[in-house]
RNA sequence: GGUCUCGUGGCCGAGCGGCUAGGCAACGGUCUGCAAAACCGUGUACAGCGGUUCGAAUCCGCUCGAGACCUCCA
C-alpha cells in the first residue's frame, strides 16, 4: 500500500509536482471554489467541478478521510472593480423582479441537479457566503488589527503594498507588485483606495442596495474574495491541504485569498494549490460574459448549434477524463462522438468480467497492469493515462474471452475488483441511464413479435422478408444486430 | 503593452532527453446468407529554422501561429 500512496500533485504555488503529504496523517482538507449562483452553470464550469470530483474520489480511494468543502457564492460579486457597481445577483433579481434569494435558490438547485447528472459526489460541506457574514466580519477585524486593512467611508480595503512589504503578494500567480502597478492605469483620482491594487474586504451599501448586512462599519456587504477565506478557515482550519479552482481564479481571487488568510492568521492558508484548466469551445474559453458557452441542458437535449445529437452526461464526463485536468480541452462534436464510442467499448468489457472463463494459469501480467493504474493516478491524477491502461485491460479481457489469454480465478477476482474500482469509484463512470417510458413494455413485446417473425423468415432463408424488416426498422431509427444468440435491437 | 501557456499522425489527446501512450476515424481480417455490431491486426506524428547532446517531440534561442491572465468568470 505504501507504494500506492506515493501521490504527486502539481502545486501551482511552486510550479512543480510535489509528493503529497497531508498536514494531518490520513486526513485531507479539500476546498474548491464553487459557483456564483446568478445563472445556469455552463459546461466549462462543470469541467472544473468534475476534475475536482476525480481528485476527491481518488483521495478517498487511497483511503484518506477527506473533508471536501465547496462554497456557494450567493452574496453577489460586483460586476467590475469600479467603486460603483451592482452585484450580479441583485442585478438579476431586479431584471427578473425576484427576491435575490429566489435567484440564488433557483440556480443552486439547478447546479446540484447538473452535477448529479455528471455523477459528481456532493461535497461534505457546502457553505454559503450569506450564511457566513459574521465569520467574514471577524476576519476583517483580524486583518485590521494587524494593520493590513483600513476603513474609508464605511468600506474596508486590504492594503496590498503594506502586506507586500513583509510578504509576497503575487507568489501564486507569478506577478510582481511593481509590474501590477505599472499595468494599472487608475484614471479615477477620486478612488477611496490608497493603492489601485488594494481590494475590498467590505463594501459600504447604498440605501437602494438590496443585499446588505450590518457591520461595525455600517450597512454593507462582504468583498469579493473574503468568503472563501472565511469559510475555508472555519471548516478546514487556518492551514489546510488542497485548494482548488479554475485557472481563471488564480489571479486575483486566489492571490487575494492567500494574502487575506496570511494577514489574518499569520500563516499561509494552503499547502497545495491546484488549478483546473479551461474548457474551450471553438478554440476559446467558455465564458458567461462573452456568451461562448454550452449549457448542460442543451447538451443533453441536443438542442444547440454545436452538436449533431444529444449526449448522455456520463459520456461528457468520460470525455473530460480523457484529457488531463491541467490541459485545455476543446469541445467539439467529433471529439465527443469519438469519446462515446470508446466509452461503450470500455463499458462492454467491464460488463463481461463476471462471464470470463478461468484457467489454472494466468498468462499475462495482472499485477503489473494494476500497478500502472495506480502510477497513472499517482502522477498528478493523470486520468488519460489511466484510461489508456484500462483500454489495455480491455484488450486482455477480450483475448481471454477468445481463448488467446488465460487467467486464474484469483487473478480475475483481483483484476475485476481493481478495474471496477477505477472505472466506477475513481473515474465516476456508470452505465448510461436508460430512457424509460410508460409504453416500453408494449414496445418490447411488439419487437419480440417482429423479431420472431423475422427469425422464422430467416430459417426459411427468406432473405428478402428478413431484409425488408431490417430496412424498415432502420428507417424508424431501430438498428438490428444479428448474433448467434438471436437478434438484438437498439433505438437511436 | 506586461506576465504566462500551448502548437503532436485525418480528428481528439498523453508523453516532456533514449524504452516509438490511448481513443475515434481509415485500411486489412475473423464472424455473417448479406449487412450491422463485436473482436483481432496495421500507422515512427511531434509548427518552422538554428543550437546543446553520443542521442530531442522532450533542453536552449529565434520565427510564425493559437490561447489565458492583467476587470466579473470554473
Amino acid at each position: 500500500m505504501s507504494e500506492r500512496e506515493q501521490l504527486y500533485i502539481y502545486n501551482s504555488l511552486s510550479g512543480k509536482k510535489e509528493l503529497f503529504e497531508p498536514i494531518h496523517q490520513n486526513f485531507v482538507g479539500l476546498y474548491v471554489c464553487g459557483p456564483t449562483v446568478y445563472n445556469y452553470v455552463h459546461l466549462g464550469n462543470c469541467r472544473t467541478f468534475i476534475s475536482f470530483d476525480l481528485v476527491f474520489r481518488y483521495l478517498k480511494h487511497l483511503g484518506y478521510k477527506v473533508r471536501y468543502v465547496r462554497n456557494i457564492t450567493d452574496a453577489g460579486h460586483l460586476e467590475n472593480d469600479a467603486e460603483e457597481g451592482e452585484d450580479k445577483i441583485s442585478k438579476k433579481a431586479r431584471l427578473e423582479q425576484l427576491e435575490p434569494m429566489e435567484v440564488v435558490q433557483h440556480y443552486t438547485i439547478d447546479f446540484h441537479k447538473v452535477l448529479e447528472q455528471f455523477n459528481n459526489l456532493p461535497p461534505n460541506i457546502e457553505p454559503t457566503a450569506t450564511g457566513h457574514i459574521i465569520e467574514q466580519i471577524e476576519m476583517i477585524q483580524q486583518i485590521m488589527q494587524k494593520g493590513l486593512a483600513y476603513e474609508v467611508n464605511g468600506s474596508v480595503y486590504f492594503d496590498v503594498p503594506k502586506y507586500n512589504a513583509s510578504a509576497d503578494y503575487g507568489e501564486l500567480s507569478g506577478r510582481k507588485i511593481e509590474e501590477l502597478m505599472a499595468g494599472s492605469r487608475e484614471l479615477d483620482g477620486q478612488s477611496e483606495k490608497k493603492s489601485p491594487l488594494d481590494f475590498a474586504l467590505w463594501k459600504n451599501a447604498k440605501p437602494e442596495h438590496i443585499m446588505k448586512w450590518p457591520s461595525p462599519w455600517g450597512m454593507g456587504f462582504p468583498g469579493w474574495h473574503l468568503e472563501c477565506s472565511a469559510m475555508s478557515t472555519k471548516y478546514l482550519g487556518e492551514q489546510f491541504d488542497i485548494h482548488g479552482g479554475g485557472m481563471d481564479l488564480k489571479f486575483p481571487h486566489h492571490e487575494c485569498e492567500i494574502a487575506q488568510g496570511h494577514a489574518a492568521t499569520g500563516v499561509k492558508p494552503v499547502k497545495y494549490w491546484m488549478h483546473a484548466n479551461m474548457l474551450t469551445l471553438n478554440g476559446k474559453k467558455m465564458s458567461k460574459s462573452t456568451g461562448n458557452t454550452l449549457l448542460p441542458a442543451e447538451l443533453f437535449s441536443g438542442e444547440n448549434s454545436v452538436l449533431e445529437k444529444p449526449y448522455d452526461p456520463i459520456i461528457v464526463r468520460f470525455f473530460i477524463m480523457q484529457a488531463h485536468y491541467r490541459s485545455t480541452l476543446d469541445f467539439s462534436s467529433d471529439a465527443l462522438s469519438a469519446a462515446e464510442k470508446g466509452f461503450h467499448r470500455l463499458m462492454q468489457a467491464v460488463a463481461m468480467l463476471p462471464e470470463l472463463p478461468v484457467a489454472n494459469d494466468t498468462t499475462f501480467d495482472v499485477n503489473g497492469l494494476i500497478k500502472r493504474f495506480y502510477s497513472a493516478m499517482n502522477d498528478d491524477f493523470n486520468s488519460p493515462i489511466l484510461i489508456a491502461h484500462l483500454f489495455e485491460a480491455v484488450k486482455y479481457l477480450n483475448d481471454i474471452k477468445d481463448g488467446k489469454l488465460f487467467i486464474t480465478q484469483a487473478d480475475l477476482t483481483l483484476l475485476s475488483k481493481e478495474i471496477k474500482a477505477f472505472v466506477f469509484d475513481v473515474l465516476g463512470l456508470q452505465l448510461p441511464e436508460k430512457q424509460t417510458s410508460s409504453n416500453e413494455a408494449e414496445i418490447e413485446g411488439m419487437m419480440d413479435l417482429i423479431l420472431n417473425l423475422r427469425q422464422k423468415a430467416r430459417e426459411n432463408k427468406d432473405w428478402s422478408t428478413s431484409d425488408e424488416i431490417r430496412d424498415k426498422l432502420a428507417e424508424l431509427g431501430i438498428t438490428l444486430k444479428d448474433s448467434k444468440d438471436g437478434a438484438k435491437w437498439t433505438k437511436n
